[in-house]
DNA sequence: TGTACATCAGTGAACGCGCGTTCACTGATGTAC
DNA sequence: TGTACATCAGTGAACGCGCGTTCACTGATGTAC
């Protein structure tokens, strides 16, 4: 076996790359095989020794980008106040705001997406269902299943709606945007009965997340 | 003059009307040219006689589009509670989320009018800069400036987002998914000094899927 | 009123181009001896 | 150790196709007489 058998595989890996990176920059639809092979330090020939189709590099660049944000969602170990609103600070930064391309591919891409093969879209649904079921474990135990549910639903929605919005709009006006986006959660997301500071200790005690898997 | 004045403009009209259907739906890159046309009952040939580009066709679309759907940021005359929620209850209602190719452009093509000319982003901008003023001018005078900012912000990605996230789902979960969004705008946007239980937080014992509205 | 005419909205063939995909080939590599 | 060799990752020319755009033409129309 003249190359090594992780050759090919790092090769591969260095595509899905690239491509996550410009299709988040550019969509889904406008960057060419030719194009990205190129970005991977490679030309456009070999592409098919890789992917079946482009389709299949499109599949694999978002899990790809999912599994590189899945990072946004990670609950920091020694969270002070609601880990909800801290994911919900990472989110909705200047820093994501400005880096589309190394960021969440939903935010970017969102309607294409869903346009996409059953392939893409499976891959979309299953993240979605995992962040809702980590958003909704880290919101606060003492509250309704009910409840949970809609903040963690609301939350996302707000995160996602509030990143695609501010791009939107000019620099400035993006920037505040999120800010206002970010003082909303805060504000809705605080208890307004028991007092602030009571949060979930992430126990998984009772109630009913929003999905399985 | 042998054809009115006015054929010309109504032909044009039925182009555009066709085009904002069909991006909505399939995005603004898939329909080609003769694509549309020929859902307007003509020709790819004639295209040019009305429009410059393709490029322009677009900017032309999402701005009618924007201007059907502003019935959906229309004040009810005799609201009987926030209008703000009103907006959202229609913005995040089975019918919106079933109809895409009818609904907010914004919604359906987010990150894809981004990518767009400056001429689409420009249309874009000010659309959002008119439903963020409308949703603040909306919120209860009473609160701070800040706050009613705030709210008319989160309101408003809230809705985005969540539409789009519910179409990243299966239609059941997707429409579980509306209601909680739903559910969280009423709690977040009901005043927990003032008038407690107007918008009832939740009163459910169960934590069972939702059944309200 | 009827007819000839000029106008121009709409037609459809054609263009060039870029794309996804294929394929015969190249040359770097690890192995056998 | 050094050399011949088989393997296969990567190359680049070529393909067919669909697209945006152009253009010479058609034919429906309102007007002039």
């Amino acid at each position: 076996m003249p190359w090594s058998k992780a050759h090919k595989q790092k090769t591969r890996e260095r595509i899905i790359d690239s491509a996550a990176t410009v299709f988040r920059e550019r969509g889904l639809g406008q960057p060419s095989v030719a194009a990205m092979m190129q970005r991977a330090g490679l030309t456009h020939g070999g592409f098919y020794a890789h992917f079946e189709s482009r389709d299949e590099l499109v599949a694999e660049a978002i899990s790809h980008a999912c599994a590189q944000v899945s990072g946004l969602f990670a609950k920091r170990p020694a969270a002070s106040r609601s880990p909800v609103l801290d994911v919900a600070e990472k989110y909705l930064s200047p820093s994501h705001f400005a880096h589309p391309e190394r960021g969440c591919p939903i935010a970017s891409l969102g309607g294409e997406l869903t346009r996409s093969s059953q392939k893409v879209r499976r891959v979309l649904s299953n993240e979605l269902r995992k962040r809702m079921a980590k958003l909704y474990d880290w919101t606060a135990a003492a509250l309704s299943p009910e409840t949970r549910r809609r903040q963690a639903a609301g939350a996302l929605a707000c995160m996602v709606g509030g990143l695609i919005l501010a791009r939107s709009l000019q620099e400035s006006e993006g920037l505040e945007f999120l800010q206002d986006c970010q003082g909303f959660l805060r504000d809705a997301l605080s208890d307004p009965d028991q007092d602030k500071g009571v949060f979930a200790r992430d126990d998984s005690g009772g109630g009913s997340p929003p999905s399985d898997s």
